[in-house]
DNA sequence: TTATATCCACTACATATGTAGAGATTTGCG
DNA sequence: CGCAAATCTCTACATATGTAGTGGATATAA
């Protein structure tokens, strides 16, 4: 934590301001404020606003992975200490604990693909984003089922999405473990 | 058709621009320029832009209720001349073409339901979009199965909206029929 | 018809925003 | 140290935006 990059403060503040007032709240100036940066700090590093939200939403696919990497390290000491099933049961928790965890990732992940299916400037965004988070999903899957495909990995990515999309906005039900899983087995 | 109405042209001007550049995209003058429609209309009957953006959301949710009532209206006259079976995958054909045919329709809800999620200006608007695109899938639901509680169409909707979301953002494959039934069965 | 209220087109203005640039400051390195 | 390069802070400016106001057109009713 010793001395944050000052670039990667300002992109854990774009991340910030996108789940908190979604795309229009993100403007140069208001990233500076949030951060507690000087007027122009953001201007300086990110001219352009494209670029801007270019680099958070690869910082954010950058978080999504370590994320991801913790995940597959946790399921993995469960794996020897406490045998299999333990060890899904704890990613498959962890799964649904992320919708409140990282809601604000979450959130953020869906300002930017959102921005990225029409702006051109974005091209490509989407897809590293999505591909971020469709790899603990993936992963989950192939705990618990021997044939997934890329089709299946892609549609239980939006299942999940969606389910966490309408709760995070209160408009739904905490997704369970339960659920996840019979969709899961349901899709396979 | 004949002389629409005003405050109508306006509305349905903003759900598309809502869908082609997202909340940022829609400002009054823009909404003029879009609807061909001198500047100052926009600004005239709708001074406040929350409330422009919440007239758009019910108007929005107005022309969901209105779909899903055709819906039922095609189901009920296949049911009488087809039969059952065949009434039932006309809906479910139905559902999945609405990503399609609507695709415009739905954006324009998802950036509104994200904007409500954290706007105190538009409380409520979730609420009653959400509700919109929780009937038809209710009303599917009900076809299928016969155990629908509420925590289960609230799921189901979450779901579908899930794969729709990455489908017409161009992060996912196209829905299929049936899939939706196979999650429908998985849930209830 | 006239009176009246609504609807409409246009203009005005204060603020917000993207972007650029000019100095000041810090950092890296011989 | 001394100097060059990178980094930072601040200011400036053209445009965009929300909002208000001002007449004129139009419809409606007595």
């Amino acid at each position: 934590m010793a001395a944050p990059d000052r670039k990667t403060v300002i992109l854990e503040t774009v991340i910030r301001l996108l789940a908190e007032q979604g795309l229009d709240g993100v403007t140069h100036r208001a990233v500076d404020a949030a951060a507690g940066l000087p007027q122009g700090s953001t201007s300086y590093h990110f001219p352009r606003k494209a670029a801007l939200l270019a680099a958070a939403a690869d910082y954010l696919a950058a978080l999504l992975g370590k994320d991801c990497d913790a995940l597959q390290v946790g399921f993995a000491q469960r794996a020897s200490d406490q045998g299999m099933d333990a060890a899904i049961a704890y990613v498959g928790e962890e799964l649904v604990s992320y919708a409140d965890s990282s809601r604000h990732l979450f959130l953020a992940r869906m300002e930017l693909t959102l921005a990225a299916s029409r702006r051109d400037e974005l091209a490509g965004v989407g897809d590293r984003l999505t591909d971020a988070a469709r790899r603990p999903i993936a992963f989950f899957l192939k705990l618990i089922s021997n044939a997934a495909t890329d089709a299946t990995i892609d549609t239980c990515a939006g299942l999940i999405d969606g389910i966490t999309l309408m709760y995070v906005t209160g408009q739904g039900p905490k997704p369970t473990t339960d659920q996840v899983k019979a969709v899961f087995r349901a899709i396979t």
